[in-house]
DNA sequence: TTTTATTACCTAAATTTCTTAGGTATATAT
DNA sequence: ATATATACCTAAGAAATTTAGGTAATAAAA
């Protein structure tokens, strides 16, 4: 799983409801999130984290507050009113695609999910 | 639908799943075959396609077999020994990667597929 | 007490995948 | 005649991710 080509190009949809979810998070933090929310099965890696939030937040998307800590920076995360409508925008993109790839994997069924 | 970055990753397992299900297919047919199937939400586009079918091949997944129809050359793909294996192990990748995003999507549920 | 692991940020080169934009050719419909 | 559909293909560029680093503080282990 960890190497499944699938999670590519998820990860900002997995950041953006991370988000919604949890009003504000630091970088660190979502990929602990995202390894406990799947039992480790995904791990976020930090490489293609920390880009893909710079960009978000480059869009509009999200924005930042720095914190101290102990002697050490946090960059907390969080989502503006743009990132707020692109959250449901992604979420219907999620369910689009899911119910997309069951109709191909397993066709003559209708899928019923709980968003 | 259409532009999202979810699709992406996405293409070797339609591949190889339409294969199992269809014994063989030509490229052109199986970008109809998805159009069809997803009413128009996908569209794979030409240009990942054949890239895509011509690695699977070289990998040695899918093996090929030319037909003339009408003056016009068909290449007809189907799945190898090591396709077949394959196909079972994407479809695993499927279903960990769609019970994963439901896990981090929607936590506190435990979700139900028929795969 | 020195080393290792964890927390916490970051970047850059290389790889992979896909999009965009072509090219070739036949058959069919307008 | 021209456009659309069928049917294959490639190549440049864009985008996301992997891999492999770097910095620095804290905590745990050897």
């Amino acid at each position: 799983m960890a190497n499944s080509q699938l999670i590519k190009g998820s990860l900002q949809t997995i950041i953006l409801k991370l988000l919604e979810e949890n009003e504000k998070m630091y970088g660190y933090e979502i990929t602990q999130k995202v390894k406990e929310l799947t039992a480790g099965e995904i791990k976020i890696t930090e490489g293609a984290l920390y880009p893909a939030l710079h960009k978000l937040e480059a869009e509009g998307l999200l924005s930042t507050e720095i914190q101290q800590v102990d002697n050490r920076v946090r960059k907390y995360y969080r989502l503006t009113q743009n990132g707020e409508k692109e959250v449901n925008a992604k979420m219907s993109e999620l369910k689009a695609f899911m119910e997309n790839m069951q109709r191909i994997i397993n066709p003559g069924l209708n899928p019923d999910y709980n968003f």
